[in-house]
DNA sequence: CGCAATTGCAACTACCTGGTTGGAATTGCG
DNA sequence: CGCAATTCCAACCAGGTAGTTGCAATTGCG
């Protein structure tokens, strides 16, 4: 044997990473990825069979990454909007992962080719919530995350929403964060309320 | 003159929404736009320039179409929640302009080409909450609309999202919206208590 | 050093793309 | 009916695509 084959690869994922982030599977150049490697063309064929698989491989790769990088923490509500705030900051400071996933639920409709693994960390993310916010409905985890993902994730990939509804001015960003971690934490604390009521108020 | 040139430029539109909202901008093809008008390829070059424009015209067109069917109406935060619902259920049965906005951002980076005529639908949009939502700050008014957008927009797109975190159960579509609406009223709720402060509570 | 595994190179296939062009056919107003 | 505007048809262009192949060069373990 000779040669550092996984050095190969982890090149070839990060040129990879950035194209289809950048331009989405369709639009990507396998050349193009091969040359910012600064690795030949075949190598991808060899190493992750075709383009289709090589997105899997990156878009499963990020997520995996952004998960790790961004836990849930601490307890009650004011965590769960504390970590809505650090997951806009990543996304604003680097929007692959958002963009990885709109392209992929755009091009190809939501039919992963390996979702296996990547449900094994998403059920993790769902019992981190259940750990911050105890006693809330499990369902109600799950549709927290979503909305709280939905709302950073969308937000770097859809500008044009924003200048058009909110104009350009220059701190747009730090409103927006603002105000999707109130939103995060005013969901969670409505979640807590209801499953363990409180004192004075019942049900409703 | 003879002919139905205005019939011609809509069934070229019809067609152009249905391809670019299923492949994207780049993934379109312009032949394929012609086949299913049952139009020869060059009317769209003759009528609309080139594939970009052609693009702008099918998502002003969309956008002003989902606007005017689906106002912001009533008074109220309930009356928001509602709205929300309304916007979910659109979407829901169309994806259409979801799929547009989200690829636009996405190939486009938000450097739309006609942005004026839109703009101005927007600013009444914003208009809209504010009839409905007296008092609240502009800005804010913004954002709750961003929010709800992205949230009923970001749903049919991102399927693997809901799919990965809520497993598939059947009635995800119900609880969802059910999700959703709850979300919006309560953001409104939050703003409105803050524009004009309760008898007994005072600021915060 | 030797040798097998890994890689670079460059050409190649087969096909698809947006966009254009020239001429013939169709339409319906006046 | 005449005629001009509109449309169809079919070929065409220049360029780009994913994926493959055969061969020579490089690497570093044993």
């Amino acid at each position: 044997m000779a040669w550092n084959t996984e050095r190969t690869r982890e090149l070839l994922l990060a040129a990879a990473t950035e194209e289809f982030s950048a331009k989405g599977l369709a639009g990507a150049r396998v050349d193009r990825i091969a040359a910012a490697a600064g690795v030949n063309k075949e190598r991808i064929y060899q190493y992750f069979g075709k383009k289709d698989e090589l997105f899997d491989a990156v878009l499963a790769a990020e997520m995996v990454r952004v998960m790790t990088e961004v836990p849930i923490t601490g307890s009650g509500p004011e965590s769960f909007g504390e970590y809505a705030g650090r997951l806009f900051d990543r996304h604003t400071t680097d929007g692959v992962l958002p963009r990885l996933l709109f392209w992929e639920g755009l091009e190809r409709g939501g039919d992963t080719v390996s979702r296996a693994t990547r449900s094994d960390h998403c059920a993790i993310k769902v019992g981190q919530v259940l750990e911050v916010l105890p006693g809330i409905d499990r369902t109600d985890a799950a549709d927290l995350l979503i909305t709280v993902i939905t709302l950073c994730d969308g937000w770097p990939v859809l500008p044009q929403i924003d200048t058009l509804l909110a104009g350009s001015s220059a701190d747009r960003t730090t409103r927006r964060r603002a105000f999707i971690v109130r939103t995060a934490t005013l969901l969670a604390e409505a979640l807590a309320a209801e499953a363990k009521p409180a004192p004075e108020a019942a049900l409703n």
